[in-house]
This record gives C-alpha cells, sequence and structure tokens, in this order.
DNA sequence: CCTCATCGCTCAGCCTGCTGAGTACCAGGT
DNA sequence: ACCTGGTACTCAGCAGGCTGAGCGATGAGG
C-alpha cells in the first residue's frame, strides 16, 4: 500500500501534480516569481485585466487571486489601481519587470515537465477533468 | 489563453487536481476528515507507524505529516504516545473512530473521482511521474 | 566511557488553496 | 430620490504544502 501504484488514481493525481510544482518552484524562487504569481503574470501578458477576472481564468477564488497579486505588487511585477470609470474594479497590468520575469520563466518551461510515453493522451484526460468545471462556472 | 486547452501540461495538471481534491474534501467533511488526514489513516491500517515513516510513505516532509497528525489527534482519529524502546519516536496508531471514519471515506471513493475515457493510461501516466521519486528518495 | 554524527521530531514562518463575513459601489425599479 | 440586489473587493481564519533552525535521544568509534 506504501506504494504508488496501488494509490487510487486521485492521490496519484494530488501527488504528480505537487512534484511538477514542486519542480517549477525552484526554478522560479530564482527568478523571484512562484508558481501562483506565473499564471497571474501570463495572464496579464493580454493586458490590464480586474481581479476577478483573472481569478476566473486562472480557475481560482477572488481571494487567492488578489493575495498572490498583492504579493506580486510588493516585488514590483504588477501594478493595481482602482478603476476611475468603476470605483469597484482594481485594474491589474503587468510591469516591465514582471513581464521580463515571465519571459524567463517561459524559457525554461519545457524542461521542467518530466517526461511521459504519451504526453497528449495526458493532456486529454486532464481536460477531461478540467473543462466541465469551466462549462458549469460560466 | 485563457482557455484550459491553451495551458502548459503543468498548470493542467494542479488544477485538475485541485478539482478532484476539491470534490473529495467536501465529502469528507462530513465525515470529519480531510484530504490529508485520509492517507495517514489509510497508512495506518496497517498498524502503528512512526511519523518519519508515514511521511515518507505518503510523499509528504515529516513537518507536514506530523502537522496533520496533530490534527487527527485532536479529532480523536489517532494516538501519538512516544516509543519506550526508542524515545526519538512517536508511535500513531488509529483509533477506533479513525478506523471507522476511514472505512466511511473507503465506500465513497469511486464516485468522486471524475469519468475519463483511458483511466488506466491516465494513472500510467501519472506513476510515471511519481515513480521515479520513489527510487530516488530511498 | 565519552564524544559526536545521525535520527526523529518540534517550532517558526512563508505561499497557495478554501470558506465566510463584511464594505463600497453600481444600476434598476419604484 | 431611494431602496434593493448584484458586483468587486478586503479581512480574517483554516488546512496543507514547503524550508530552515534547533533539540533531545541514539548508537557507533575512539
Amino acid at each position: 500500500m506504501a506504494d504508488a501504484d496501488e494509490w487510487p488514481t486521485g492521490r496519484l493525481l494530488s501527488t504528480a501534480a505537487r512534484i511538477v510544482e514542486q519542480a517549477w518552484t525552484e526554478r522560479l524562487a530564482q527568478l523571484g516569481l512562484t508558481h501562483a504569481g506565473l499564471i497571474a503574470l501570463h495572464l496579464l501578458q493580454e493586458g490590464p485585466a480586474g481581479q476577478t477576472d483573472l481569478a476566473r481564468a486562472a480557475r481560482v477564488q477572488l481571494q487567492t487571486m488578489a493575495r498572490t497579486l498583492e504579493r506580486l505588487e510588493r516585488l514590483g511585477h504588477v501594478t493595481r489601481q482602482r478603476d476611475t470609470v468603476d470605483a469597484r474594479r482594481v485594474l491589474v497590468a503587468a510591469t516591465e519587470a514582471g513581464t521580463a520575469a515571465f519571459a524567463a520563466a517561459r524559457a525554461v518551461e519545457a524542461d521542467v515537465f518530466p517526461p511521459v510515453e504519451d504526453p497528449e493522451s495526458l493532456r486529454n484526460a486532464l481536460l477531461q477533468i478540467v473543462q466541465p468545471r469551466v462549462a458549469t462556472t460560466d
């Protein structure tokens, strides 16, 4: 039972995710980034956005995204300012430093993910888990 | 880019893991258990063990496992007591309540994992990510 | 028998998820 | 003009990952 191949698939999935995330974390730390911050920065490459939009796109709660953005702001990777036309919104934009950090991270993206036999079918299976949520969340 | 099928595989993996974990969390909360606690309880079905052993079997850090066990103890699912022959070790054992809770959780295990086309090939891919770690960690 | 490296564990602290509760703002209906 | 509902966000708090530092117990070597 202590052997991984006896584990239920859900546990296997979480563990695999942690392992991959961990590998990323080590690389990103050197760039002053985190796993979560990278996603936000990625989304911001298409232009400024509100926190709620970013949270929805990243599939996390608004509160989680807000905290991540707060960190990114503290580190100078993004700016956050109240929207002038709708004072409820906070407009988030990547700074030059943020964009540069993202580009650097992007460059090492490929060699972090461990090799698997059939990457396409793995992606496919994962999409079957993730996709349904998109429909019900919208 | 906001669409999941554009995402890098690593991000897909983390997101899928979170979704599945979340589904579990909802069910487990009703049994007074958590995702992490369930794993510990599972491992303890084979008898009492030290915290380091449990951590290694669950592929988490000792500190993480210790905190999880502390919670389980607080809730009455396990007991923790100093080993009499090696006073460094803490022997952890499942209580009756813990074993009962585990059995209840086990029963709903199957219907939580979302359906995918080819579960076996997904397991296989995940094992390719998880397994290498076992060899290098031992 | 004593010393010292190693082992098992605790404490402190950070980041990412989540929930629940509360605040400020916008917009629509009366 | 005024509620009223919904939207965007903040604050507080919990659980689970991780790292780094420190401490007592063990056990092997001199």
